[in-house]
DNA sequence: GTATATGCAAACAATTTGCACGCCT
DNA sequence: AGGCGTGCAAATTGTTTGCATATAC
């Protein structure tokens, strides 16, 4: 199987790695019709698929709808419960080691930390 | 509002407080259905949400469907992507140290590690 | 040229909700 | 008695899929 490298699919994964915030499909998909208005909500999400299986985008589930973030380095997610809004933190190390892990393969971790931001903390 | 606790309730809490799994909304309204025959699934999920809304109870999102879990200790979740089974992993310490956290309050954190478990690594 | 990708809409799966009745307290 | 809880089924929401056509390579 080998991959093309359509508009569409450029495009998504450009929308990602340009914002900080942790899109939905359908907020993804509303920016890319900005660009390229016959777009589809299913293509949307077959890209996401292909981006996410090729390492080049995480996904975050936390509550009904999925959350897609275009920077894969390690670090943690802050969600805040009062505006929802999603922010990264820095991990200081590298992998954690934290956990007892033998003989256990870690491929990827995903933490997320809940609570009030700096902005709703007043 | 004054809530209740009625049998639904109860046996609901009781099962997940009973197993080291990670159930599903439907797995756990088939145990119930082994006390109570007429319990309905919606009447599960009103349940999960006052109880998880009561911190009695843990919710993981991860992938289409919602998982339960009934310890709340602060522990991380071992996921293989081979079997699908969850691990409970204990953590050394107790809030993670290892995030930069200025000003952001944490009320709870939910630690998923992705990869693949020793029964599954041969 | 040919296999992958797309748009569209219908199908699907998980969860939520409206309503009338039931049952704690 | 009053209000929270329930069963049931329909509605909603988020995501996936089938199919005919388009397009990257």
């Amino acid at each position: 199987m080998k991959l093309r490298n359509t508009a569409q699919r450029k495009e998504i994964l450009n929308i990602l790695k340009n914002t900080k915030t942790h899109p939905t499909a359908e907020w993804i998909y509303e920016e890319v019709q900005k660009i390229r208005s016959d777009i589809s909500l299913g293509t949307v999400y077959r890209n996401l698929k292909v981006l996410r299986e090729q390492g080049k985008i995480l996904e975050l589930h936390d509550g009904t709808k999925a959350r897609y973030d275009g920077t894969i380095e390690p670090h943690a997610h802050f969600i805040c419960e009062k505006c929802g809004d999603i922010t990264d933190l820095s991990i200081s190390g590298s992998l954690p080691k934290w956990v007892s892990l033998e003989n256990f393969r870690i491929n990827s971790f995903l933490i997320l930390l809940h609570g009030q931001c700096p902005e709703c903390c007043s």
